[in-house]
RNA sequence: UAUCGGCGGGGGACGGCCGCUGCAUGACUUACGGUGAUGCAGAGGAAAGUCCGGACUCCGUAGAGCAGGGAAUCCCGGAGAAAUCCGGGAUGUCGCGGACGAUAUGCCGCGAUAAGGCCAGUGCCACAGAAAAUAUACCGUCUUGCCGUAGUACGGCAGGAUAAGGGUGAAAAGGUGGAGUAAGAGCCCACCGGGUCCUCGCGCAAGUGGGAUCGCAUGGUAAACCCUUCCCGGAGCAAGGUCAAAUAGAGAACAAGGCAUUGCUCGUGCCGCCCCGGUUCGGGAUAUGUUCCGGGUAGACCGCAAAGAUAAAUGGUCGUCGCUCACCGACUGAUUAUGCCGUAUUGACGGCCAUGAACAGCCAGCGAGUACAGAAUCCGGCUUAUACCCGCCGAUACCUU
RNA sequence: GCGGGUAUAGCAUAGUGGUAAUGCACCAGCUUCCCAAGCUGGCUAGGAGGGUUCGAUUCCCUCUACCCGCU
């Protein structure tokens, strides 16, 4: 099961558009100080994520890049402690600028358990 | 030596673990953007701004003109398809300095210069000033007539001459000197400056020199309209092309059940083939299925690359080192100060010994920093951003000679 | 990505080669027992840097920020 082996590749990742209008159609909004989710049930088993880090996050495209690196690879690593059939779209904050990875992933973590969408660690 | 500015060059290295994108190979699953394996490739000097020039694609296009946009001193050499860049020289204009005190202006040196044309035309030139472009009379200067006081002098009124002087302004209608005059004036003369003309000289040319001629009113602004010469078709990879669901619309074709003929099939003939209605007429509704054509939406693919996507890869973490800066310590070098001796009138010079700091080099430790910035069709140029290091040039400050 | 446009007081807008107008807002005063309204006065501005010009917010160039259109 690709879900339990820890890697973050295009399966994973929401790519259409209309894959975001169906989380943002049926989500939840759950906010943090450096992101904002949009967490919602898949249509199927599959766990899927978007980024969105737009121009009013920063206008320099290196600052954007660099954002979206940090959120993909914080949810690689805690990839297997996330539910099965989810569906989530991370919207960046400002204050994500300064954080290092650690911070962006216990803060992921947590937002994701504020959305009950995390199993208990084994 | 330090700081600042400009130009050019460089603009981190290696390794472990976990990952990402594309391609190739063969395997397993399957028909999917799948899984795991191996190999190869994977951000920049600006990838940025989108200011120029091209490639490429589609549309348009006989030719010419108008509109619109752009370029603009001259010559030589070099690179390039072009934009553009490099090197050398010349002319004009402007600024600063000098010979040389002022004005017009010429000469010399340095620097800047998007530098065709405002005697083709039109517009504008605030405020100040009399007057801002057909020149003009505010003060001033001179003068005529009349009046007043005794007067040739002064004052008043009316008129005339005058651009020398004053003052204003960014800019005031050639400059200096002389002659001349009532006072003045290119009104006239000399020199300087300027315009025009020349089948004149020099120079490839922009120009420049000479001659003749004109006393010479004819500023500034064209990054004001405009004129002259030359150049330019438009849109852009979200260009454009291929395949092509669903829905809607439009068109075309086909299809339905029964009876007769016959042993059966094919074929043929007749009736019927949405609903109401006994039936023609009439009224209502205008449908179902399949196939095809056209169109081109969602979507996919091509365009598209020895990086290359389309919610957009080139990363995370740990370690070692490099570079820069700060602090502390050890060592080495070195100047200066103090002391003694010698020369010496003094200043000063030479020699010797020890000590301590600024300073420089090197080593070790600890801490901090390591910029600007992320390809999206491709290539070239320009512009802008940039920690730190190197080289060159310039400016400023201080020190020494 | 490609193409086009805008920038003027705290806000919303004018205007033009000669220092900048209007409304709202803000501040002070008058009025009122107090507030509002009204009246009077004041405050504060051309995104940045160069160039042309006697003079630039305006004209030209280079940047910066923002907005719009095209799937």
């Amino acid at each position: 099961m690709s879900a339990t082996s820890g890697r973050l590749r295009q399966v994973e990742s929401l790519r259409k558009r209309s894959d975001f209008e169906y989380v943002r159609e049926h989500a939840r909004k759950v906010v943090g100080s450096r992101m904002v989710i949009q967490i919602a049930a898949a249509p199927d088993d599959s766990i899927k994520m978007g980024v969105i880090a737009s121009r009013r996050y920063n206008t320099r495209a290196v600052a954007r890049n660099r954002a979206k690196r940090l959120v993909r690879e914080a949810f690689r690593l805690i990839q297997s402690r996330i539910k099965p059939s989810t569906w989530f779209v991370v919207i960046v904050r400002r204050r994500i600028s300064e954080a290092k990875c650690q911070d962006v992933r216990r803060e992921l973590l947590t937002i994701l358990g504020k959305a009950n969408a995390v199993t208990k660690q084994q």
